[in-house]
DNA sequence: AAGCCGGGGAA
DNA sequence: TTCCCAGGCTT
């Protein structure tokens, strides 16, 4: 590393960034000074959700929650509420947790340290938030830094601790908030993942990847574990306007509210866990409304949704925190109700 | 260290 | 389809 020429190396990326940065809702404010707690939602909205995504989820959780005193003081539904959609929602629960401590203390954290206390700020967003708010030389290392260091150094196999490592040492001192943005901005917009654009890239000069003449080679794909196919049967008790909801409890969707559902269990037919669900609502399953595919990461759910009936509260489905899941599942109806689908 | 957690965009 | 995304928490 100390053979690399630092100084010109980190005013290409500098100058770069200042030509060709994106400019983004949360990076108003002087570099290194930024709005804490903007850049806080923000950072928590983006983990692991692309920028162009997470634009329009900024936008209406700020208008929700425009302070961090009115995050703290809001229930944790309507938190969820606005977040809805987003996936991860745990990230959601984690930052209206932190509301109340920061909003409590009565400031938000003053060193890199401080942020990483906060529950849902780990190494990655401690590092952007102090140097974005508080200009602290804090390295990111995020999965655009991941791929730009392993091209640059021409590493297919980057550990964690290898890529701060990098990072931290061709960290610029001078401007810690802009450069990890430069960083974060080349990975995103010139060193894409399947097609790196290097004829515009200001570190070419310097890239191992670039000088192999396969720059998309590295990194080496990561090893996924494969998509597990499940089954589900649920009820839809009421419309899709009102209907009996339950609170999702455990780590998936946890928060959540969605239709009545169970499992099959392994060979189990539908008809069994139907049964099964019923005994427990204490509800009468009708006909099959029709069945919803759903993807998440590590699964593949397909839900059959049967329509029931029970004698159980109905609520208002546009006032709840609805996974994208259920959502489909109630579209079923919608359908119906449509005259799309006769039942 | 490894597994898990949503949902969607890009190629 | 496959791969990945401004990661963090739990086990």
């Amino acid at each position: 590393m100390s053979s690399l020429p630092l100084p010109p190396l980190r005013a290409a990326l500098l100058a770069w960034f200042d030509r060709e940065g994106r400019d983004l809702p949360w990076r108003r404010g002087p570099e290194g000074a930024r709005d804490p707690y903007r850049a806080w939602v923000a950072e928590i909205l983006l983990q692991q959700t692309q920028v162009a995504r997470g634009l329009g989820y900024y936008e209406r959780f700020l208008a929700a929650f425009p302070t961090v005193q009115a995050l703290a003081a809001a229930p944790v539904e309507d938190v969820l509420k606005a977040w809805e959609g987003c996936g991860y929602y745990a990230r959601a629960r984690n930052l209206h947790r932190a509301a109340a401590l920061v909003s409590a203390q009565g400031a938000f954290p003053q060193s890199y340290g401080a942020w990483l206390a906060l529950p849902g700020v780990g190494p990655y967003t401690a590092a952007a938030l102090s140097s974005f708010t508080l200009n602290a030389p804090q390295a990111v290392s995020d999965g655009n830094v991941r791929r730009v260091m392993a091209r640059f150094r021409g590493e297919r196999t980057p550990s964690p601790a290898w890529v701060q490592a990098q990072a931290d040492a061709l960290l610029d001192p001078a401007r810690p908030g802009a450069w990890n943005e430069a960083v974060m901005d080349l990975g995103a917009t010139v060193c894409t993942p399947k097609a790196p654009r290097c004829a515009s890239c200001p570190l070419a000069p310097w890239c191992a990847a670039r000088a192999s003449g396969a720059p998309a080679n590295f990194p080496a794909p990561k090893v996924r574990a494969p998509v597990q196919a499940v089954q589900a049967v649920a009820l839809l008790i009421g419309t899709a306007g009102h209907a009996y909801l339950e609170r999702r409890e455990g780590p998936l969707l946890g928060g959540l509210m969605g239709l009545p559902a169970e499992p099959l269990q392994p060979g189990e037919a539908p008809e069994a866990a139907l049964a099964r669900l019923c005994g427990r609502l204490g509800a009468v399953a009708g006909p099959l409304l029709g069945q919803v595919q759903h993807g998440m990461t590590h699964r593949h759910l397909t839900l059959q949704v049967y329509r029931g009936q029970a004698d159980l509260p109905l609520q208002e489905v546009r006032r709840a925190a609805l996974a994208r899941l259920d959502q489909k599942a109630l579209a079923l109806e919608e359908a119906r109700q449509a005259g799309l689908f006769p039942v």
